[in-house]
DNA sequence: AGTTAAAATGACAACGCTGTCAATGTTCTA
DNA sequence: TAGAACATTGACAGCGTTGTCATTTTAACT
């Protein structure tokens, strides 16, 4: 029933020891010996245990994600990559979500560590994008991994996954401009993303390169909420849009839902009398009337490359994976949302 | 900096196996005892290794949870309330997305629990009431909790959550009946959940109750998800509502939105000239316009008392919660999407 | 062929805990 | 108050691996 790494031993005609050699991908297996251990391996379909190999070795393995992001379509995602990784590794992974407001974040981290020794961890936005958090794990010394918004150029490419939110702000932006808009209102998710501001840059930028002014009353400070998109859409169009605002750039799909939302309640058309664009392009961004243009970002296979990214930094010698991305960059996708100025 | 059994036990006096006796709360330890090795774990802030507890152990302290289900925030509410239960009581998830189609879901079960040793599993419809899984599972000897979509005779209360959809849909039928609809449509969602016929019986019954005969025409059977609910609320509204319906059931959030969409498309006021209902109360609920009535489902509370039941299963003696809830009736929330019948 | 270095393999302890069973303490009975 | 019965504690092996280090085998030289 249960079978051991002593019983693949004993069917191959090895010792303990090279087994574990031949399924820990450790060099010096002869060729024809890894053969024969994994023939056994294979007839007695083991598996080897989880809790031996991490009681017994200095690495574990386990690795745990760690999010504080109200955005269920986006954690799932990113639990799906890295679990897909896991598995092929024959990783274990253990999900952590947390509340960086609720402050005991240390304790919880040193908590989560003891119990199960953990490879490393792979840290999703906004908590990838705070110092204290990365300086707390450089001093236990834990191994991690970032996913965050940010640019090709700021390369730490041994433990970031960038998302470059920069360009793709700055497409969609330029898509909007395409269809003959000017005044542009831009609907800002929390500060505390560095997102925010990347997407913010975006756009401004392809404003600059179009020539067009840029103004302050176009942009509304919120949070990443369908509920502050619709506050934003309100703020920004209220009193018969008297900035004469014909797109809105949500800084996510659930801002532009929100703004969607709000402009119903103000009896504005969508797209006739205004664009309303998103970010992300998450499952309900294709659930809303009109259906979005936004940016679509592959997260299931960013947190693919995170994992992978990590198993290299962790494995050392015995993982060189090459064909590690580090650079995303979500891609326009064009829906009913969006249209030319009727002006 | 590393905190083992030895190092509570030298500092409390005692052997290292009472420690053990303390943590895992096993009887004949004298108070006295207790305290003074409590105080040693405390000052010390020891935490148990998980890794050599599920190695040592004849149980694990691991927990499964398994599910085959679309929608992402079911998924993070199951997993969150599951999951503060295992912080509690200090074991750790497993997570365990899959695709009950792929077929080769025992293979994957036994490979699951080859690499480490689980206490149990918590299912999650449609998975749950799958008669082939539940079969495997019990030859294959695993502790298991169900929470599956069924009314409060059926009791099985020692492996099933049970979520009352029958009674809800009641609910919301009656609802929509007190504002003076008479001719309610019903969008049925995927025939292997079995919520889907709970909720179809619940809405007949409600209509019966009220000498409202039933018309199968009312009835669209699709599936849980955005576009079936587009397309059942053509099919049941097309050509200019030839059955004159005034109300339309969803059978979840995401039909109701789908048929909130085509609502739109069709030129149909919500809730002036029609009524829709959900069936979830899923974020993006309130995140449509008008925001759905819907039937609010508890799913993280769900999920922690599935995992209390797992855990009074699996520690025996050890473990006699007794307040455990087994029946879940979602509620009604009365928001924009029903109207009285302008009729 | 004889030597030496390098590569491949194995023996065995250790990881941190729990189960078993024996040893000690305590309480109760007569 | 002795002895039985029970409650509490401890010694020690063992869970299934990996790390260390010793040993054997192979390859590479003179």
């Amino acid at each position: 029933m249960k079978v051991t790494i002593n019983d693949v031993a004993k069917l191959a005609g090895v010792s303990m020891k090279t087994v574990s050699r031949v399924i820990n991908k450790e060099p010096s297996v002869r060729k024809k010996t890894y053969d024969i251990v994994m023939d056994a391996v294979n007839t007695l379909n083991y598996q080897p245990n989880l809790a031996a190999r991490n009681l017994a070795g200095t690495s574990s393995f386990t690795v745990g994600l760690v999010y504080d992001n109200p955005n269920a379509y986006y954690v799932i995602d990113m639990q799906n990559g890295v679990l897909s990784r896991c598995k092929e590794e024959g990783y274990e992974l253990v999900i952590h979500p947390c509340n960086y407001l609720d402050g005991n974040m240390e304790e919880d981290f040193k908590t989560m560590i003891k119990r199960s020794r953990l490879a490393g961890l792979v840290l999703t936005p906004p908590l990838s994008e705070q110092n204290s958090i990365i300086d707390m794990l450089d001093e236990m010394g834990i191994h991690y991994v970032r996913v965050l918004s940010g640019r090709p150029t700021e390369e730490d490419q041994d433990t970031c996954i960038y998302v470059n939110d920069y360009a793709a702000a700055y497409e969609i932006t330029a898509h909007l401009l395409s269809l003959g808009h000017k005044n542009i209102g831009f609907l800002c998710g929390d500060k505390e993303h560095k997102s925010t501001t990347e997407r913010l840059e975006g756009y401004q930028a392809a404003l600059k390169d179009h020539s067009i002014p840029l103004h302050d009353a176009l942009i509304y400070e919120g949070q990443y909420s369908f509920e502050s998109g619709v506050e934003g859409a309100k703020a920004l169009l209220g009193e018969n849009n008297p900035k004469n605002i014909t797109a809105l750039l949500g800084g996510n799909d659930e801002m532009a839902a929100g703004a969607l939302f709000a402009s119903r309640l103000m009896g504005i058309e969508i797209p006739q009398q205004l664009s309303i664009t998103g970010f992300e392009d998450s499952p309900f961004s294709r659930q809303t009337w009109p259906k979005l243009t936004t940016a679509h970002q592959a997260n299931d296979v960013i947190s693919q490359h995170a994992a992978r990214l990590l198993f290299r930094k962790t494995r050392g010698a015995r993982n060189q994976d090459k064909d590690i991305i580090t650079n995303f960059t979500p891609s326009l996708v064009v829906r009913e949302s969006s249209g030319p100025t009727s002006a």
